[in-house]
DNA sequence: GGCATTACTTACATTTTTGTGCGTTCCGGA
DNA sequence: TCCGGAACGCACAAAAATGTAAGTAATGCC
């Protein structure tokens, strides 16, 4: 649990995955998908999930550069995950119970 | 998503609610259970799991003081979400079956 | 009186995560 | 010649999470 967590906890890690969930996606799209990300922290976690066998990277030796992100079936296989972990804050209502940061 | 993750992320909630799911326990227990975290830790997560609606908190006026928690029925309703999180690590094969909390 | 017990709280230190701003590369077009 | 575009990398800074150590309260027991 701890395992699975470490691999798609942190702030961008769930938005980046949900965006590729839609298919294959360059790096500019992905900017302009998650806008508030700062290009430094995607990289970084573009990086990480790569690392960590969830996506695949394909370079396009091109001028400018083209860059390309798509989930392994590694990744693939945390749709269902992921899927809960949407559902059920739509589920629960969203409760502003108490001030959720 | 982001908002699920929000309540249960982070290094110890993963592992309270876990413990929690077994049954109502009182904070000396979650200690023994839980071995590594501080008890600052434990005090502060445990606050924020109540704040959030997922566990509750009974207090015995004794000496020295009894302190118990259970999960809401909001909490049990994360029960298949964890599953999920700690079955996919096991099922991924990346981690052996048997050191999973 | 002195000590152990339990569930904390507070102050402070350290570690981890995230953000900001700028530099780099290569090429083609104005 | 200069500029823009795409996908970064790097140095540094701020913020957030976590850890460490100590202290507190009330009571019963020796």
């Amino acid at each position: 649990m701890a395992f699975t967590l470490s691999l798609i906890g942190g702030r961008w890690k769930p938005a980046i995955l949900w965006a590729l969930l839609r298919g294959r996606m360059r790096y500019s799209e992905l900017k302009k998908t998650i806008q508030q990300i700062s290009e430094r922290m995607l990289s970084a976690q573009l990086r990480e999930l790569e690392e960590h066998g969830l996506i695949e990277r394909f370079v396009f030796p091109e001028v400018p550069p083209r860059v390309e992100y798509e989930l392994t079936p590694l990744g693939r296989s945390m749709e269902g995950l992921l899927q809960q972990l949407s559902d059920w804050g739509i589920i629960t209502g969203q409760l502003p119970v108490n001030k959720v940061k």
